[in-house]
Order: structure tokens, then sequence, then C-alpha cells
DNA sequence: AATAGTATTGCAAATGTTTTCATTTTAATG
DNA sequence: CATTAAAATGAAAACATTTGCAATACTATT
């Protein structure tokens, strides 16, 4: 209103009637400062409604106080989690955090880090490993810690801390596969520019060859990430009469869609077809029948994660070269032996 | 690697062999620097890997492109698909943006909301209009654009974009007085510091009160916003053999949550109870059976927000005070007269 | 070829802090 | 009360840019 005349650190000084410097010191090393100047200090700071300028102190190389944060998509309950589990962290430590999404494309990716650098970011996270080579050169030049979220791989340039999808995979397809399945389906997102899904698709393969399966094309499903598309495209599969004894979900929330999609049908689950998802996402144990899924721990990789990047920011620390999240098979109500 | 000396403007001018000025120049007002010279630079830039400093132009009172985002929490479909939509938008704007959420603690917005103007966002857009005075204050004071999503309110200091939670209310109170239902549950999220749901579910209690329905104490529940938090408690409220003829929701999370619980307790729906949600989240329209719900359309919210915010920072008009988003009635699958 | 006008460029000051070093104040000691 | 050490403060340089103004280099015109 009127006070808004402005409000520098200078203003505040003069307001205390002390230096300028020791308005930032008191911000900064207030132990060198006397408890009576920082009272008065403290006091032209609420009258004046003072607010420091991050971005004149990040001029002094010293750090931002940013962590960038990109994902192929926020709306999508796989991301949610891992999202507000990596803020909550990344944020007790005193960062905020840059976020953007790439609607997974990798070139986009690109052109978002390096906005992000040119706010200079403390450090950067990315989601999987797979990324353009563009990319991780950029920000290895540039030196900014950062990490691999969610998937798990050795010869990354950066940590990665996450789950190894081809094992993801391996666990539902040896589980089916176990189960005496051999009429089997496949339902995965556009594998392209997405390793996540594109790895576990392959170990779902994997796993099922080992009991000389294999999953004819016309029963490779693809649809985006939503739970409508998954109905439709089961739907369609079962009308025309392709339905296998088990459907193999890329994640839950197309699991979500197919099982939908039998109940319209009036088929049975898991009497008469099995179905597995991947994630384990919040719904999924409550869901009517309980789906059979792999757990794969989005709170506890997002928080290991925004340790692992404040301890390098912080510490420099080249330390940990990642970290692999073991997943879980959750058998619950919606697998079984075919009849 | 070894390039990493440091990438300043002038070490761009010494390799181009021009003024910093002209660097900088190049970069902002391309048109006043000759063609030749601007490849020199750009070749520079290229070759020393130079990114700009944006910090390093905030102190300059120039924007720094980035707008504040603060939110109750990410882990939700209701603001995924918001954020989504709202980053989206921003961006394309050419602005980035800060993220934070506060878990539905006021106080902590604050705390979000001041660190966020230290980083000197041009613009803040938050959820709902009950906010802390002190919250509102600061941004006022500091003249921050800001806009609130999601619900809207006439008399709020920043223009509000979304519904009128109490119509959103009445419209499901209405639906399901009309239907005839006298035997009614509500299912909502604990109401403090949370407007929205305070004003939907006074909403229904209005339209209710119409139709002389009264909802008892006992079949007032209250649950987070979680599937299976709402499984449980509609399961118990079944198992008390307290089931009403129709369960208001006060979202589509709850419903769902809810529709779970009467598919394992043998209930059909609509036939045993009748069951609403609200918010038409992705998902409600393919669940089975089809959920009734009341869109409201995140996405125009979302992206109509940041169009006002961006307008406000950037041409500082004042103009719109805000957008009234109406809310519609989905009537699909699980709400019909009592038996 | 000289002139005027315009297009480019560079210089230097300014932006809001932090930090090093020097100076002043305060407290402790003899 | 003088002396010394420690504590507190201030002055000025530094950080990476932008920008107003002045200087220089072109271009077209006569």
């Amino acid at each position: 209103m009127m006070k808004d005349k402005k409000s520098d650190i200078v203003a505040v000084a003069r307001a205390a009637k002390v230096s300028p410097s020791t308005v930032s010191r008191s911000f900064n090393h207030p132990e060198l400062v006397k408890a009576s100047t920082r009272k008065k200090i403290d006091r032209a700071v609420r009258k004046l409604g003072y607010i420091r300028n991050r971005a004149a102190q990040t001029i002094h190389g010293i750090r931002s106080g940013t962590v960038g944060l990109i994902v192929p998509t926020v709306d999508n309950a796989i991301f949610a989690e891992l999202i507000q589990s990596f803020t909550d962290a990344i944020e007790r430590m005193g960062f905020t955090i840059l976020l953007a999404s790439h609607g997974y494309d990798l070139q986009r990716e690109y052109a978002l880090a390096r906005k992000m650098l040119e706010h200079r970011v403390d450090g950067m996270a990315l989601i999987g490993t797979e990324h353009e080579a563009e990319t991780l050169h950029l920000l290895t030049r540039q030196g900014i810690p950062s990490v691999l979220l969610w998937s798990y791989a050795q010869e990354t340039v950066f940590p990665s801390i996450g789950a190894d999808n081809l094992e993801v995979g391996h666990l539902v397809g040896h589980h089916i596969g176990q189960l005496g399945h051999s009429e089997v389906a496949m339902l995965f997102p556009p594998l392209t520019g997405n390793d996540r899904a594109a790895h576990r698709q392959r170990g779902v393969e994997d796993a099922l060859a080992q009991f000389d399966v294999r999953v004819p094309k016309h029963r490779q499903l693809e649809t985006p990430y939503s739970v409508s598309d998954a109905k439709d495209a089961v739907d369609r599969l079962i009308e025309e009469g392709n339905a296998p004894t088990a459907l193999i979900c890329g994640n839950d929330v197309l699991a979500w869609g197919a099982l939908h999609a039998l109940s319209r049908r009036g088929l049975r689950v898991p009497e008469d077809i099995s179905m597995t998802g991947i994630g384990d996402f919040k719904g999924s144990r409550a869901f009517e029948p309980a789906l059979t899924t792999v757990r794969i721990p989005a709170n506890q990789i997002g928080a290991k994660a925004a340790g692992m990047i404040a301890e390098r920011i912080i510490a420099s620390q080249e330390t940990s070269s990642g970290e692999l999240v073991r997943p879980e098979l959750m058998i619950r109500d919606t697998s079984a032996p075919p009849r």
C-alpha cells in the first residue's frame, strides 16, 4: 500500500541506524552481531516489511536454495506421490522446488533443464534413466548435482534411485506364468521415451518366455496412462472375442481401467481373467477386488532422492552411486490360476 | 568437465571480442545488434556453454520469470489436474513454476509464500479463498499479482477463479433430495482450513433442508482424502447397520472408496444405495458404475488462471476481478430414486 | 568528397547483496 | 586508569548483469 517505497537492505540499515553490512550479517551470521542491534534490525525489518532478495544473494555464488524437478507429467497418480514426497523432503531441508513437466517429450525436457539452469538451481532431479545425451551433458558440464528418480540403472552418469524395471516386469510375468496362464494379454503405455515402461514390458516378456508363453501382437494393447482409454481398449479386446485368461498392465492406472471394463462386460476377476498392475498406487489395495500388483515405494524413493541430492549439494559429496529399491510383488485378489 | 572455468557474460564478450554490453544486448534486444556480431556472440556462447544468469537479471528489477504455486497437496487427483494445466499454461508464457504444498496447514502456507517472495516470484497462485490474513496482507503489501484458484468468491482481495462451492454442494444435495431420498449420509474431508469442502457441505445441507431432509450426526462421516480411508469408513457405517439410501461424498476420491466398500459388502449401486461425488476427476466417468458427480473443469480453471496471472504480471492490469466457473451436474449411473 | 543521419558499439553507473579487512567499541586485565 | 584482547561494526570491493549516454562506424545524399 503506502510503505511500498523500496525495501532493500540499505533502507533497513537506515531505519535501524546501522550499516548495511550489519544488517546482512544479522541475517547470515547472527552470532556475530550484538543482541541489542539485532533487535533493532528486526524491528526495522518488520516495520518496512522487508523481504530478503535471494536473487541478490545468488549472484554471490551463494546457493539459490532451489532444486529443479522435471517430470513427464504431474497429472498422474504415479508421479503425484513421488512429487509429493520429494518436495516435502527437499523443502524440509530448506530448498524450494522448481517444477516442470515435459509430457514424455525428451527434447522438451532438455529445454526445461536449460531454463532451470538459468535460474541457477542448486540441483536437478529427473525421472527415469533415459534422457537426451544433450541433457545429461549439459548437467555434467555445469556441474549441477543431479539424481535420476524412479528407475535404477548402474551405468548412469548420475546416481539413480528407484527400482529395476526389468525386475519389476519379471515379477509379474513370472507370477502369471507360474499360475499357469498361457493366454496372456498386455496393456502398456507408449514405450518411446519411457524407459520404465519399456523395461517392464521386456521383463514381462522374458519371464513369460521361461514358461513358453508368447503374447501375440493382437493381444499387445497400447494406450496412454488413462483409466478411460484403458477401459475402452480392454472393452474392445473382449468384444473382439480375444479375451485372454490373464491381463498384465503396465501400471495400476491402466489396471483400474481394465478392471472397470471387465466389470462392465460381466467378466469375473480373477475367475474369468486374472489381472495385474504395477506401482501399487494409493487406491489399488482398496480396489474391489484388491489389485495384485508390484509395490514400488514412491514415498521412500522421493524422500531418499531428496536426501541424496541435498547431500550432494551441501557437502559436494560424490559418494553414493544411487540406490536400488527392491520392488515387491503384492499378491491380492485379482490373480489366480486359469480355470 | 574442463571448460568449467567460468562462463559469465564477460567471458563470452572476451571470446567474441566485443564488450559485455553488446553481449547482453544481443540477448535482450537482438534487433539492436548487427547480425554478424550476433553470430559471433552466438558462437562464443555455444563454445563456452554459457547459460544466462537470471538471478543477475532479477536484481535489476527485471522479472524473475517465476510464478509461485502453493497447493494443499500434490498427491491428490484433484490438484494434480489443476497443477498440470496451470503449469503447462504458465510455462507456455515463459514462466517457470515454484511449487510447494502445505498439507492443509495455512500457517505453513504463509511461511511458504514468504519464501517464494524471497525468490522474487513475479506472481502467486493459491488454492481456495480461505487464507491467513497475514498471507494476504503480505502479498498485497508486496504488490505481487496473485490469484486464488479453485473456488470463487466475490469479496476476495485477489481475483478468484473457480466454482462457487455452495452451488456445487447445492447441486448434489438438490439432486439427491429431488430423487426422493430421506436417509442420507455424507462423507467429507476435515473442514478446517478447507473452504472448498466446508462450502460444499453447507450447500448440500441447505439443499437437503428444502426437502426436509436432515443428516444425523452418526451419518456424517469424515476421513482424509484417501480411497482406502473412505472405504473403511463406509464399510464401518454399513456394518453398524446404518446404511442410508444415499451417500453424498465430498469429492470423487472419497466416492471411489465408498463405491468399493459397497461393492465388497455386496450392496448394489444405485439400486440399494445412491452415491454422488464432486469433481468429476479423470476416471470417474470410466468407473463401473459410472459415478454421478459434479464437474468442475480443472483444466479450464488452471489455464484461465495462468492467463489471468500472466496478464496481471505483464500488463499490470488490475482488470478482471475473477471468474466464476459454473459447475455441472453429471448424472450417471450411481444415482436413482430409493426403492 | 563532404555531410547528415542512422545504426552499432562501448563505457560506466547501477542493481541488492555478501564479505574481507580495517576501524571502532567494549570488556577484561593488570 | 592504562593496556590489551576480543567483540562489534563499517567501508569498500565484488558478484553478473542491464542500460543510459556518449562515441564511433556506416550509409545514403548532395
